[in-house]
DNA sequence: AGGTCTAAATTTAGACCTGAACATAGCATT
DNA sequence: AATGCTATGTTCAGGTCTAAATTTAGACCT
């Protein structure tokens, strides 16, 4: 790959991350070459989710700038879309859902409040509740975009076989269950009581 | 919603992403009673993707922060580290190998260079190649905090037996290797031919 | 040899997010 | 009933990224 007359992607070891982005594996082999003991062993996991997320999420942004919306944008429109009628959450629980910081969700409400996709009105229960609600212009931009950006990632994930699928389905939701539960349980269903 | 007693985490749609972050699940079942028809066989796999990503990183980004360095310069230290000695590549290369943009090459490194971490050259080869070189601080930061990085990821992901890691593993490396055949084949290991 | 072309890095403008500081609406306690 | 407490939303400063515009070093062609 990249060797000789090609451009500097072959950097002279021989066993590293050849030229182009470098097979993952390739990164566990390169840290136990460099550095023998390195405790490589979550590489094979954590670094695919990562490089994953990263092209998927560059793609989406993409496909979106085409609609002239941010991706940002979307996901607040889609949690209160999935909601439901009257499709309406507060500022706490849309960034339970987004997985965002409650100033991110301050200012993503702010953003599509300026161009009319939701609007915002102080709610009943708490201390400061605020209650975001979509306008009939947000719902239509998420019925004109969602089932796009859908098809596409069914499109991208289309390499693996059904079963395959099924799969990594099972393992990512039993990871990511033990991932919330180890870190903060914040933002976790406490399924059971309370 | 809003439920009386309990925090609003419980908003009234029975069926849906009840409380917390919500079972990935749910998202796919509140796409399909909302919109019936929507295409939602990619969210089992690239919704959790994109959260374990999230959660992950923002994790990553707090262990780093107690050792004073930031994700994205640790990860330009730690591709010229595993590249061996003479810890030198091009800009071109880094880019590559980290998924970003050529202008963020060209800030992650101006930044590490001016905390004295890299060191910056023409190099010989085409029209304007720059490398960038690992300094002796930049190597002992490196060492300083890669082990306590894997180390903790590897923490987070052992809910996992070792086989259900290798088979993720495995199903990750095919997913990311069709993704990047799909997606632009400039980052792309032409694995054959070229 | 000189002008044009191409490829590569840098700069710039615009978006977004986190964490911390800030403001405030009800509740609980005394 | 008044006061402090706590939970919540907002604002602000700082940092990072992408995409587009800009600059520039060699290569190519006549």
């Amino acid at each position: 790959m990249a060797r000789e007359a090609l451009p500097e992607s072959g950097d002279g070891h021989p066993a590293d991350e050849g030229g182009g982005s470098c097979p993952v594996q390739d990164i566990a082999a390169a840290w136990e070459r460099e550095r023998p003991g390195t405790p490589v062993s979550s590489i094979g996991i954590v670094t695919p989710i990562w490089q994953l997320a990263k092209l998927l999420g560059d793609d989406r942004r993409r496909v979106l700038a085409r609609a002239g919306v941010d991706a940002a944008t979307l996901d607040l429109l889609s949690v209160l879309r999935r909601a439901g009628a009257p499709y309406t959450l507060t500022t706490r629980e849309l960034g339970r859902r987004s997985l965002v910081s409650a100033g991110a969700v301050s200012q993503r409400v702010a953003r599509a409040e300026r161009e009319g996709l939701v609007t915002r009105r102080p709610g009943a229960g708490r201390p400061r509740t605020v209650l975001v609600e979509l306008t009939a212009a947000g719902h239509e931009l998420v019925e004109a975009t969602v089932d796009q950006v859908l098809h596409r990632e069914a499109e991208l994930i289309s390499g693996l076989t059904g079963e395959q699928q099924e799969q990594l389905t099972g393992l990512l939701r039993i990871l990511l269950q033990d991932t919330r539960r180890r870190l903060g349980d914040d933002r976790i269903t406490h399924v059971g009581q309370e």
